[in-house]
DNA sequence: AGGGGAACCCGTACGC
DNA sequence: TGCGTACGGGTTCCCC
């Protein structure tokens, strides 16, 4: 559930709280949620390690540390939430659920939390790392980032807009919610094949993407079920949503009823037959 | 190559 | 009530 608004609430929120700080010792409770790293060599790399800042990168929080061990490789940590995960700086609600845990060395404690595990962390050398980045496609709020490139990266495709648009390797960070949400907004249809959009409709779709993904930032994200930020607290955003989550429900232009559909790469997709063509 | 499908995981919803 | 099963959701990996 954790898109692009919800990864940068957490990510802001944890660079404000944890830049500078001393981690002295991780605890591994639970190895299955580990990517590109062991137990041992996690723990040996965050013990006595500094946090230098917090940031996030397509739907992922990036923990960049200095380790204290001169041979421990591992330099950033890449926390990935996916629908239930959660890094906090409170204590858990449901201890059960805790699968990693980060002693401070200023007495504050921070834990992923996770009740499904398909979120995951990966600790990458510095190698690992740029190759992570690289297989990612570009940030939609970069301001370097044009319509142009969206344009030619949608006429490379048959596929349907929406499922280009979820492509991590052609865009960054937006997840099924922020897709349909600004479909929506451009007034597109999610099925319309990729290559059939004109430059003026990338361009309409970009704006309304950048719109849709700042205004849930500012409410700090969007909590359907599951998105909690570092403090346990709820996104602001749902009560904004347009299409998503309202199949059968009134169009908020039109009034015609939303239509629904499963069969987009087996996600929820929602849309008004009437504004989006 | 690019697209399709399974695997990952477990709370929730639903059927019997 | 209690048990069993299907389902969802993004990413990765495998296969065609």
């Amino acid at each position: 559930m954790p898109e692009l608004p919800e990864t940068e609430t957490i990510a802001r929120d944890l660079d404000a709280a944890l830049r500078g700080a001393t981690i002295d010792a991780g605890e591994i409770v639970r190895a299955d949620v580990l990517r590109d790293t062991t137990p041992a060599a996690l723990r040996r790399a965050i013990a006595g390690a500094t946090i230098r800042g917090v940031h996030r990168r397509a739907k992922s929080i990036v923990i960049d540390c200095a380790p204290a061990a001169p041979d421990a490789t591992i330099q950033h940590l890449v926390v990935t939430p996916r629908f239930t995960g959660a890094l906090l700086l409170t204590a858990p609600r449901d201890d059960r659920y805790t699968c990693l845990r980060f002693a401070l060395r200023d007495g504050r404690t921070l834990c992923y939390h996770d009740v499904r595990r398909l979120g995951t962390v990966a600790g990458h050398d510095m190698r690992r790392h740029a190759e992570w980045q690289g297989a990612l496609g570009p940030e939609p709020l970069d301001p370097t980032f044009t319509v142009d490139a969206l344009w030619g990266s949608l006429r490379g495709s048959r596929q349907a807009i929406k499922t280009v648009l979820m492509d991590q390797r052609r865009l960054a960070g937006v997840g099924n919610i922020y897709a349909n949400e600004a479909l929506f907004r451009a007034g597109l249809r999610p099925t319309r094949a990729a290559r059939s959009l004109r430059r003026r409709e990338a361009d309409a779709l970009l704006r309304s993407l950048r719109e849709v993904l700042a205004a849930s930032i500012a409410l700090r994200g969007t909590t359907f079920r599951d998105f909690q930020d570092a403090y346990g607290a709820r996104g602001g955003f749902a009560a904004h949503l347009a299409v998503y989550g309202r199949a059968d429900a009134p169009c908020v232009t039109c009034g015609t009823v939303l239509r629904a559909t499963h069969r987009l790469a087996g996600r929820q997709t929602v849309w008004c037959p009437t504004c989006q063509r």
